[in-house]
RNA sequence: AAUAAGUGGAGAACCGCCGCUGCCAGUAUCGACUUCAUGUUGUCAUUGGUAGAGGAACUUCCCGACUCCCGGCCAUCGAUUGCGAUGGCAAGGUUGCCUCACGAAACAGCAAGUGAGGGCGCCAGACCAGCAAUGGCCUGGUGACUACAACCGCAACAGAGAGUAGUCCCGCCAGCGGCCCUGGCAUCCGACCAGGGUGCGGGUAAGGGCUGAAAGGGUGGGGUAAGAGCCCACCAGCGGUCGUAGAGAUACGUCCGGCUAGGCGAGCGUGCAACCGGGAGCAAGGCGAGUGGGUCAGGCUGGCGUGAUACACACUGGUUUGAUCUCGUCGCAGUGACUGCCGGUGAGGCCGGAUAACACCCGGCAAACCAGGCGUCACCACGCCGAUUCAUCGGUGUGAGACAGAUGGCGGUAGCAGACAAAAACGUCUGUAACAGAAUCGGGGGUACAUCCACUUUUUCAUU
RNA sequence: CGGGGCGUAGCGCAGUCCGGUAGCGCGCACGGUUCGGGUCCGUGAGGUCGGAGGUUCAAGUCCUCUCGCCCCGA
């Protein structure tokens, strides 16, 4: 996945998730979508406010279980320094989506 | 019993927690309208309840409902600056052997696609007749089956020749030109005349050969130097007139014609025939606001959360100021019945007008029908409340509907599959489904599909 | 909801309109040139024309269905 983030100046962050084609039919889509909206919806509590982020899918996330998705969501957001109070962050794996 | 194919059906279980979208109800705040009080309604927050993807939602090959837009020329009639009605033509579109049926949902009509029967052509097989060529008949298969005899266009290579055919080889010919020989004109030569030879030029597409996917009827006679539809008779084939049969395609018969015409109408050219108003699509379109609404920023004020609680910060409702942008809403949602009301359609029917009469036509009526609106009732699923004989009854509520687009995540149970282990069972671990996601609705066709069930068929094995 | 286009050799493209020989450039292989490499010269290999069916004597080309990809309009 990739993770595109802006300053917006706002009390509070705004989310995005796209999937283009490329990463399959519209159930594929679909899939991409709700498994990221879902890893960021329970990391809520734990993002800066005032950003906007913007996260795009890419194909090799339909092999990935929710499990994976979540560990590289969390690597992302603390690779741009967007977490707030500490959160266990899994070490790096060899496996990057 | 296994295997493969086809058709039809099913096509993802249960419980708990967190989250998303719509609707309903309660609570609270603020605003608007209204009232004597009350109340109604909108928005946000929050709590509770409830509903929430498919057989193909895919594809877009089609049709319809629904909505909006548009229409050339001529004639007649009525009106008389634009217009309306009717008819015709043009343009455009669709179709291409015939009939019937399905698709096909108000009268009519309706496509993609499909079925049955028939006609004609072609192919294969059996039978019959005949020495044979061939013909007849039956069965099966197959055909996008209008016309290349209106026009335009196309055909590589090979071959003599491929579109008004053509002489390359073998043949045939001596009418014509040339050459040679003989004879005649008293004699020689030339010319001329007669006869013969030659196939060089030439004629000949009748016979054979060669090339190619394809090489321009058959028999007999006349005709000719030799031949040739060159001419004639008959036959085959082609076009047409008329008659008979049939619903029609068409078949049979008759006469006439020109004598032969080859192939490609899947060549998106074109001609012909028949039929048809056309086009766009819910991003259609209607309504409202634009003094509105959305977003952002500031002020005032209310709610709520956090913290170190007379305060600060974050979020948010209302109001107001500024900037910026168009925005909101309807269209837009169970199934079925009642015909209760309204609306619509109304072929055929009835009545009236019109006519000498009938038909067409005009007006009306109503049966029947409808995918439209309202209402009522029933049913299905689920929830809530009440009652009781504890399984039912009664009441009540809901029925996907977004507008960057909602169905997801986690845990557990069961089932299934695989691995370990194993005589088997128990057990442990892993995985959890194929094709695929609603956007106005309905319907037909096509395509994709793990697993299960039913039926039919193919093949193999076992038993009798 | 509607409209249009593309698929041909490892890569990029002609050929399709109007049917008959599948070709161009780069790349690849071999040989030559050079002390060696590059450049250059010569020779050569390599394609079920996305798939299936049909029309035709003959299909990359025409017709029908289907698969994949791309673009446009409201």
């Amino acid at each position: 996945m990739i993770l595109v983030y802006l300053r917006n100046d706002l009390p509070y962050s705004r989310f995005g998730f796209t999937a283009s084609r490329r990463v399959g039919n519209a159930v594929q889509r679909n899939r991409a979508r709700r498994l990221l909206r879902e890893s960021i919806r329970l990391q809520l509590d734990h993002i800066e406010a005032g950003w906007d982020l913007v996260l795009i899918a890419r194909p090799a996330i339909l092999k990935q279980s929710f499990q994976q998705v979540d560990v590289s969501c969390k690597r992302l957001l603390a690779k741009a320094h967007l977490l707030t109070s500490s959160v266990a962050v899994p070490p790096e794996k060899d496996e990057i989506l």
